[in-house]
DNA sequence: ATACATGCAAACATTTTGCTTTGGC
DNA sequence: GCCAAAGCAAAATGTTTGCATGTAT
């Protein structure tokens, strides 16, 4: 679904915007809202989430929205679900100029963002020779315990 | 939950089986039946899976119990879950001794195990260092489309 | 005006729990 | 025999769809 004539360039709403327009999609009052609040996130967010904040500022949007707006972004490439290791999805915008990895506290669930520390960007290619395979992206997530949640010397 | 005293020192039956007792659990019929499945088993297995795979050999066991067992095994740091992008959960052994990640096509579903070339468990203590985590593992996976599925030139 | 997008409601899939019965120790 | 584990059933949670209405183009 992709389309190559309109790649994301940037992480921005006007580029977002010409995005969706470069796929005859429309710009409408829910989309706009949503790629907002992803764009204020600081951590990847569930579908729970998104649809609380963007009720936030004034009458909820449906649920059934959210849920349609994100798998959208998603087979856009604009957005990527984010393995958090919990009961349901979270989502977050593909930033095309700076990846970043995750590192998730089991206990409280703080995420911190590891940008441009990345040891696995440089392997795609390498797996995609060896193993034959195409457009290899990957995901990974460190899983620990924090320094508020570690009680080993309490 | 793990027991220090009593940890999976290689990956087999009788060393699942030791483990359990010395957790002072049980060893069920279900037990050595799931066991058995994820030993056998070449790839990451969804509780269906293995529940479909355990009625294979008689009469079903039940799903509430594979996911307890599955839950159980879990806790015990004996299996783990593995993130393959899908509406559910999926589970392999850990092995103490052979550390793997996952290449999953996105099309087919196929699963690749890339053994020993894990180019991120030596990241793991400079995070904990850098970030002050403690027990840090993690979780990778190469998602792409497998040579059987790439049909850029056909 | 014409689709596409949304809201609402319901269906679906998966995970999880309560409680009685079974079986490992 | 005792208590953990299993079986059964139902609840809880999260995801996805159908269809009538609203709205961006």
């Amino acid at each position: 679904m992709p389309n190559p004539s309109f790649p994301l360039r940037r992480l921005s709403l006007e580029a977002i915007v010409d995005m969706l327009r470069g796929h005859q999609l429309r710009i409408t009052k829910n989309r706009l809202e949503i790629v907002s609040i992803l764009l204020r996130a600081d951590r990847p967010l569930s579908l729970e989430e998104i649809h609380e904040r963007a009720a936030g500022d004034g009458q909820a949007s449906d649920y059934a929205t959210v849920f349609r707006i994100m798998t959208l972004l998603e087979n856009l490439g604009i957005a990527q679900k984010v393995n958090m290791n919990r009961g349901c999805s979270y989502y977050e915008l593909l930033n095309p100029n700076q990846h970043h990895d995750h590192l998730i506290c089991t206990e409280c669930g703080k995420v911190t963002l590891m940008i441009n520390s990345c040891p696995v960007s440089s392997v795609e290619r390498t797996i995609e020779k060896k193993y034959g395979f195409s457009h290899v992206r990957h995901s990974l997530e460190f899983f620990g315990e924090c320094p508020d949640c570690n009680d080993d010397y309490r």
